[in-house]
DNA sequence: AAACATCTCAACCGCGGATAT
DNA sequence: CATATCCGCGGTTGAGATGTT
């Protein structure tokens, strides 16, 4: 039953194209079209299986396919499509001219989800995560252990450094409390316009926050609020991906309309700690389930979902 | 300049649905 | 109806490029 891979039929080609096969798969199918990919490589001269030729066709040689970075406009089509259709990539290609399912799962895989993890959207409900508040009690336990050791490596007479890392320590824990306090209110955007997120890579530098599309969030932030995270209710910004707007009153609003005023979010500099979660104060600390949405229930955040943003959040207890 | 880390993207793999026999 | 084959899709991999230390 079933058919041997592609590379298993006598020992056919795999591996990057070279532009001489790449010519042959060309000018085959423009005299004669594709056909059926199984025969087309025989027919064209090809020593590779059917389904790498369909693939190379589709995803590179194909003439209508526009290359390069992707625009803003695309970016937020994917988005929108993305919280419609999930990882339907066919389907969202479909509706993206030019580009290939292929080309459209990779930027989202490389650049698109990573952006919504770091702002604080799990990438497949595109709702704010809930796992940072569940992992909060663990994560300060992990802050206060390696603050610790930290001190434990100073040398027992010098006060002074101990007494600066617990200052430390003591200001990083009344920095989450500010977070708590603030969360309810805190709703994230899906406007990446809105948003510069460093790399992870880049959080660990002195340098200047990404900006997307350009956009330079350095005048942009008031002072005197929360310790990097700071809220411009903004009213009429209208999120055309309004499924993530699940601030408390959106919840509530949901089908009222595009009328409910929009917060949005800005990070003070790259150390900020972007929002997991829109939960209630109330329940963090409790025994959560992962998703108070749409009905829902999800099993516990694993650990290893906590960990994935555990620079991220070291670098905040740092 | 070198080593290392991270990102990008072309290509492969395996599965499932559709179609042919 | 059962089985074989084809095609398309989504997930994953790995080599090369790029960035950082």
């Amino acid at each position: 039953m079933g058919r041997p891979p592609c590379g298993e039929e006598s020992g056919l080609k795999k591996g990057p194209w070279t532009t001489e096969e790449d010519e042959k798969l060309m000018s085959y199918i423009q005299k004669h079209g594709h056909g059926s990919w199984r025969s087309l490589p025989q027919l064209a001269g090809l020593n590779r299986c059917g389904k790498s030729c369909r693939l190379r066709w589709t995803n590179y040689l194909k003439p209508d396919i526009k290359r390069g970075r992707f625009s803003q406009e695309e970016e937020q089509t994917i988005l929108q499509l993305h919280t419609i259709l999930g990882n339907k990539w066919s389907a969202i290609a479909k509706r993206l001219p030019g580009r290939t399912d292929n080309e459209i799962k990779n930027f989202w895989n490389t650049s698109l989800r990573k952006k919504l993890i770091r702002m604080g959207i799990d990438p497949m409900t595109h709702r704010p995560r809930t796992d940072f508040f569940a992992a909060l009690p663990q994560l300060i336990a992990l802050a206060s252990l390696r603050q610790l050791v930290l001190v434990e490596q100073q040398p027992w007479g010098d006060h002074t450094a101990r007494l600066q890392a617990e200052a430390v320590q003591a200001a990083n824990l009344q920095h989450v409390h500010s977070l708590l306090q603030s969360a309810p209110s805190i709703a994230p955007t899906t406007d990446l316009e809105q948003i510069s997120f460093p790399s992870p890579r880049r959080m660990l530098s002195p340098s200047a926050p990404e900006g997307i599309g350009g956009v330079d969030l350095a005048g942009k932030v008031p002072q005197n609020q929360i310790p990097g995270i700071t809220f411009d209710h903004t009213v009429g910004n209208i999120d055309p991906y309004s499924v993530c707007n699940v601030d408390e009153s959106s919840e509530q609003n949901r089908g009222e309309g595009e009328n409910s005023s929009q917060k949005r979010l800005f990070l003070s500099d790259e150390n900020s700690l972007p929002p997991l979660t829109d939960m209630a104060v109330s329940n963090m600390c409790n025994s959560i389930t992962a998703s108070n949405y749409s009905g829902v229930s999800s099993p516990l955040p694993s650990w290893s979902d906590i960990l994935l943003d555990e620079d991220l959040l070291m670098k905040e207890f740092s």
